[in-house]
DNA sequence: AAGACAAACAACCGCGAGACG
DNA sequence: ACGTCTCGCGGTTGTTTGTCT
């Protein structure tokens, strides 16, 4: 490989920049530009080999760089920007001017991805980690959040029963939590509430029968974890029938502005081509039973996209 | 004050993609 | 078509700084 040939001769310094280096680098380039950055070191008479000097410009002299700590507008775009594209750091320092990659990714591995860890939620894939996933499956069922307690594998049997129920009472919130509700359950709520204020948007519930796009395996058996909860199961109490709702947004009038944006990004993302969003899905429900275009289609949708926005608050909060 | 430990930051390494001859 | 060069990216490691005991 190119950068290690250089680097490996002799008289290539390595290791921390002198400010007389730096300043050496930052003359030359203010001057004439960094064009090939193999004979910068030459020209600008320097020790090091010119992928070293382009990552010291980059992450270090440029002069547009901003420093001093993320501010929560920035950490909150890390996250969400995250969400979509997963550990691009270059992707995700485009959306933060003046912030370098190698800075996200520093941020993120020291302090946003502690933060979601400590939180219970897994930091690639932003939904709860099995074991959170069942404490938070017990207090549900403790608190008697399902209305039966029939077999159900699928978390979208979950949203069609909210949908459902929330339908039959014209507006009134499905299940109330208790006043003596635990600390668990009282820091979901943000994340319930945003659910089921989405859910009213989407009145229409279909059975897996009617959905062409569902491969044959992706039965009632699959465990699918789309909301964040991950998948429920009999034994983490589970509740609801064997149907599930494949969205099929319709726009609504008088609908927020959001959702423009949300199909914008939406269609960024399947321009990047769809790997990444199911590379993402891929490490929290196998794939291999699912459709991928429902998945992209349906998944990345305004409810889902909301609904991990709501459960990144609650991480970061 | 000094050592241990953790967090934050800086830099390097290996790889892949694209340009070019 | 192929090989080489260059650049950019993501992962990892090393170093510095801060905090605690």
């Amino acid at each position: 490989m190119d950068g290690h040939r250089c680097c490996t001769k002799q008289n290539v310094k390595r290791g921390l920049w002198s400010p007389e280096e730096d300043e050496k680098l930052f003359t030359y380039i203010t001057t004439y530009g960094h064009g090939k950055w193999s004979s910068i070191p030459k020209f600008a008479g320097l020790p090091r080999c010119g992928k070293s000097c382009r990552l010291r410009w980059i992450n270090y002299l440029r002069p547009d760089l901003k420093r001093g700590s993320f501010t929560s507008e920035e950490k909150q775009t890390i996250i969400d920007v995250h969400r979509i594209f997963g550990n691009k750091w270059a992707q995700i320092a485009k959306h933060l001017p003046g912030r370098t990659d190698n800075e996200v990714k520093n941020f993120w591995n020291s302090n946003i991805k502690k933060k979601l860890i400590s939180q219970g939620l897994d930091p690639n894939t932003h939904n709860l980690i099995p074991s959170h996933q069942r404490a938070y499956n017990e207090v549900a069922c403790k608190y008697n959040v399902s209305p039966n307690n029939e077999l159900s594998n699928s978390v979208f049997t979950l949203n069609s029963q909210i949908t459902n129920a929330y339908t039959l009472e014209m507006g009134t919130p499905i299940f109330a939590v208790p006043d003596n509700q635990p600390p668990l359950l009282q820091n979901l709520n943000p994340v319930w509430n945003q659910s089921l204020t989405d859910f009213t948007s989407f009145p229409h519930v279909s059975s897996i029968e009617s959905t062409p796009n569902i491969s044959s395996s992706s039965s009632s058996s699959s465990l699918v974890n789309l909301s964040g909860f991950g998948p429920l199961n009999h034994e983490n109490c589970v509740w609801g029938d064997s149907t599930f709702a494949p969205f099929e947004a319709p726009i609504l009038e008088g609908e927020r502005p959001m959702r423009q944006e949300v199909l914008q990004e939406k269609e960024k993302v399947s321009e990047m081509g769809t790997n990444m969003v199911i590379q993402n899905m891929d490490t929290s429900f196998d794939s291999s039973s699912f459709d991928l275009r429902f998945v992209e289609s349906t998944f990345v949708s305004d409810f889902m996209h909301r609904d991990f926005i709501s459960m990144d608050d609650f991480a970061w909060n």
